[in-house]
DNA sequence: GCAAGCTTTGCACACGTGTGCAAAGCTCCT
DNA sequence: AGGAGCTTTGCACACGTGTGCAAAGCTTGC
């Protein structure tokens, strides 16, 4: 926070003079008062056609653009989205920050993006930072938030929306992906395709998305009676994936793998080829999260695809419900996942 | 821009009921002035420990946060960066976007995301909305703004920063990475591998960077006393460098090609190796970039490689650079770039 | 103890906009 | 022509904050 500070301070010394033209301006200009002008550009506003006109001609020549930080400090509403996310470049964070920022400029508002890999102490200063804008509500991707912090929006009107993030018995809306089903059809898959030595790989990371993935899958194995080797350590990448393939398949002789990110499941892919595994042939292996990468060539990876629409769909639903009223409900949403079949696992044996 | 009022108009009819606590509540109730609370939060003003003491205490019981949009409506400056990008999801673009999100953030500064996907009418409109927020700088790394709208932001005192692209003759910094440069290192890598029937591979995007690359590289192996064979259809993405391959190996013996993108050369090598050819005995390949992706094992892509602290490091120099004064000057930079050699192209031959 | 100098505090104005209210203008019917 | 009813316009206030200015308080040196 100090450093921060003093960041702003240095932001402020050097300003420049800016001269901005203002709705004084263009009335001046036209020959009509200031209210003439705020209503032409307020949608819905009872304003005359040749007024309307000979308004807009003056803030046209004069370059008038409305502030809209003054708008909002009336409606004490402004139409940004505070978006909290990390590691932007793994693809599947990409591709929803992609289709996240197309959707709320469709349907006009603006996306303030907070990028939390820095955020050593939790996210909770970024949540507080971005509810200093007033925004119409808060879509976290990225780390926990704790309960605290989601109370004290929700009180000033601000909805959380948590994205595959769990927050426990706080009143944030939630969409998540089905973790548990992707993971039991992971797993289904691979014993139908006649794995009996199983593992699954995880990273490091301690998301619930992560764990929920993780241990559904191996209760799935262990009601079937075999007992899954378990890898979970490193961040959540492509070369985590390539040591997991080398540190497990060093020790154990496995025959079916579920990664559970489908960025791991590529890395784990091309190490266990570097041990000479061949796939589907020898070890079976299925993914979650459907990135792009996942359908080249050298991969042809199964995976359980989560569906990005659905995603981004439910999260402007859970922006656009209304905080008061009979509209206040929370979302809490499980998203459909489905298996993409294509080339990492063997062809089940009784079909 | 109708459908844009619409849907501003509908956001407004549901508002819902706020009740941030302002300034004037912790006053009250530590006793004090509104000033003082004001110049609590305003580093660098002159307040007596105690009182700021007193007036957090107030501050924290109450969850007080300072109003940024009345904040910045004084200074008439904020610390938002316009950012224009589309296609977020492409590996370059997101690196691109997860650093400079987060240098703005370690700055001080907040990000304000628009994705010009959609932007059927170029840029300019959404330069506009950008604007309107009274933004301290623009960051454009997708599209082509007309220079008016250009000179329009310089006269509000809003820098335009392109990165990798190019507006003729307009006041705005500019951060080009060298393409030129790079190309020439492609075509003489090749040239040295002793490859004579050369191919370029671009898409059908006529940005600035595509052309330089693939024009620059098609001068050097002319210069060299060969005639190079050219892709430029599609869009830039891992499918078209798959229809490339097949396209020109097709029709074509080519030993040696040069993809203008990373993620086109791994579709490319993709495709080759379908039609049989091996890498990088029977055909060398150089990509441009270096993407996350390039390094990977079925890959191991010889590229140029375009230094992503380089590019983020000259933006924050622009954003900071003051508006006037000395320190008005254009920030135009040519960031070097470095040849990472792999396994797509054949060894040296006269060393 | 007192004056000079420094620090701290409160008042009041400014920033650019939206909007309720009442006055003014217009339309239309009798 | 005149009045009822509707539309349009301007005034003035509100939004929450930063800050110049002067008054008040404090410190220091003699």
């Amino acid at each position: 926070m100090e450093a921060s500070s003093d960041r702003e301070d240095q932001l402020k010394r050097d300003r420049a003079p800016r001269n901005f033209v203002t709705a004084e301006d263009v009335a001046r200009h036209a020959g009509v008062s200031r209210s003439a002008v705020s209503r032409t550009f307020t949608p819905g506003a009872s304003v005359s056609a040749d007024m309307r006109q000979r308004v807009q001609e003056a803030a046209k020549t004069l370059g008038y653009r409305v502030n809209r930080l003054a708008r909002s400090l009336i409606s004490d509403q402004s139409n940004l989205i505070g978006v909290v996310g990390a590691n932007l470049s793994l693809p599947f964070m990409a591709r929803q920050l992609d289709e996240l920022s197309r959707a709320l400029l469709r349907r006009g508002m603006q996306c303030l993006l907070l990028n939390a890999a820095e955020a050593e102490q939790g996210i909770t200063p970024l949540i507080e930072l971005i509810l200093e804008f007033r925004v119409r509500a808060i879509v976290v991707m990225s780390g926990s938030p704790p309960s605290s912090i989601i109370d004290e929006c929700m009180a000033n009107g601000v909805r959380v929306i948590l994205v595959n993030r769990q927050a426990d018995d706080a009143e944030a809306d939630t969409i998540i992906s089905d973790d548990l089903g992707g993971a039991h059809i992971a797993a289904e898959r691979l014993l139908r395709a006649g794995c009996r030595r199983i593992g699954v790989v995880g990273s490091g990371a301690r998301t619930p998305t992560q764990i929920r993935r993780r241990v559904a899958f191996a209760e799935c194995i262990e009601e079937a009676g075999f007992k899954p080797v378990v890898w979970s350590s490193g961040e959540t990448t492509y070369e985590t994936g390539m040591e997991a393939a080398e540190g497990l398949l060093g020790s154990h002789d496995l025959d079916g793998v579920f990664c559970v990110t489908d960025l791991l499941a590529l890395g784990f892919l091309d190490g266990a080829r570097g041990m000479g595994r061949r796939i589907p042939e020898d070890l079976s292996v299925v993914g979650f999260d459907d990135i792009p990468q996942s359908a080249w060539a050298p991969y042809r990876l199964t995976t359980v695809r989560q569906s990005m629409s659905d995603l981004t769909g439910s999260v402007l639903t859970a922006i656009e419900r209304e905080m008061h009223g009979e509209g206040m409900a929370l979302v809490h949403e499980v998203l459909p996942v489905e298996l993409v079949e294509r080339a990492t696992v063997r062809p089940s044996i009784r079909s």
